[in-house]
DNA sequence: TATATTAATCGTAATATTGCAATATATAAA
DNA sequence: TTTATATATTGCAATATTACGATTAATATA
């Protein structure tokens, strides 16, 4: 096993996964928070801001790009990696609306 | 390696990773989302809800229930599972400030 | 063209996660 | 006490993730 049975859930269900994951790591959370106050970089700069091995970063940079969540564009030698901002506030609201659950329906708790 | 170095990062970068981890798997969305709709439940509930054998909601249930997201409460030979409402409130926060993150400089995108 | 710089990719080791069958545990009912 | 029911735990196989050294690819500069 080892493989999650994604095709029995929705797929909200698994959007909401697929992102929650990408933000399941310290290391993605730190570049994303990174990119967000110095508002573009170079993934030289995460390596020294970040203490993991410039492979490893290139890795999650990697899976963010993937997800969307971040884009590079070239610049000579190094590469512009930045928030996509659009993506971000699709990700606002898919996660933000899976936080406001208990809004939903005001219950009172059961235990 | 395949082990990742929390100590390399702050206390808040791994608070968010490991809330977003909880999230980060299908069945575990499926089974808050569960509790939400039905504002009680049982384990046995939710094996037939959601397609998983019974050993696995359980580990799912139990990684939950480790983060202080539910709680359950026995009740003859079934446990009553439910969201625990304070400790939502505080993943909203944390989690909620995260994504708003681009909200705290009004600045213009670089790429 | 040769060399330096920067980031991506490859290969691999260590560890974590997912999933389930089998079993154990705990309580309720007969 | 025996039996049924519900959930937890154990053990294990398959796969995924994390991390990094070595290498490659691409561009800039001497």
């Amino acid at each position: 096993m080892g493989i999650t049975k994604s095709e029995i859930f929705t797929e909200t269900q698994n959007e909401i996964a697929l992102l929650a994951k990408a933000f399941g790591h310290p290391a993605r959370v730190a570049i994303i928070q990174y990119l967000f106050k110095i508002n573009a970089c170079v993934c030289g700069d995460l390596v020294n801001e970040i203490g993991l091995a410039q492979p490893t970063i290139s890795q999650h940079l990697k899976e963010l790009k993937q997800l969307g969540i971040i884009k590079g564009t070239v610049e000579g030698t190094s590469v512009c990696y930045c928030i996509d901002q659009t993506k971000w506030q699709t990700i606002k609201e898919v996660l933000g609306s899976f936080l406001d659950m208990d809004n939903c329906n005001a219950n009172t708790s059961c235990c």
